[in-house]
DNA sequence: CGGCATCCGATCGGATACTG
DNA sequence: CAGTATCCGATCGGATGCCG
């Protein structure tokens, strides 16, 4: 047992880069993107349509973040007018497995969390 | 089989208050201050200096959004002069594990991302 | 259709000063 | 020590207009 002696349990540290990945990928927006684009792919106009709150700006911001990241591929359908595909990337879709397991945890926590904040708003 | 007939994998859609819980516990800092109150617990200067990037502003809005929602207890000791521990709360706990699970993500495919980033940044 | 460019008000967050 | 209050520059993001 060496000198970082509180009880372990992460064994990873939170370094830069990585902080700096799941703030790309793991942002408000991009979790909706991901979400949406579970199973199939989806057109732009189509992920606007789906997440209504979106402004263009942001959907276009999120979408080139998460496809430089590689969580998402851009496919360019060759017709008239333009039409472009967005799906996930394999390394996106061990990803959404991730953010499945937080939707899920956001449910079962739900009401609790709903409880604690009735009780530190009634405080303050 | 009803009419909304994608494949199957996320039965859990993205309502706004699941989006806006994860938005206030897994923000850039929540999940340092998470991980850092990982197994113990922290003062607020210490906490300070485990994260020095962040702001004594920006950590004091963290430790009261992850208080309000539960995630987090604040305990008052009566000493002079005043001392103040942050602990996580066993809902928290429960966040903290997906949060090493995000993080073991990170390190797994970290390399992979960063060679989607090359690609991408030399493309354009 | 799928963007990009620009303007601009709102919000964020750092620096600084002060307090129980 | 653990904050609160204030000022203020930087950033975000909506609205609008234009384009291949």
């Amino acid at each position: 047992m060496n000198d970082t002696a509180h009880a372990g349990a992460d064994l990873l540290q939170v370094t830069e880069p990585h902080r700096e990945l799941l703030d790309q990928v793991l942002d408000k927006w991009s979790l909706q993107v991901l979400d949406q684009l579970c199973g199939r792919p989806l057109r732009f106009n189509e992920l606007r349509r789906a997440i209504p709150a979106i402004g263009q700006k942001s959907l276009t911001t999120t979408l080139r973040r998460l496809e430089r990241n590689g969580m998402i591929e851009r496919l360019v359908l060759p017709v008239r007018p333009v039409a472009v595909e967005y799906r996930v990337a394999p390394v996106g879709d061990t990803l959404n497995q991730l953010v499945d397991a937080l939707l899920q945890w956001t449910t079962q926590n739900m009401t609790e969390v709903e409880l604690s904040r009735k009780r530190f708003d009634a405080q303050n």
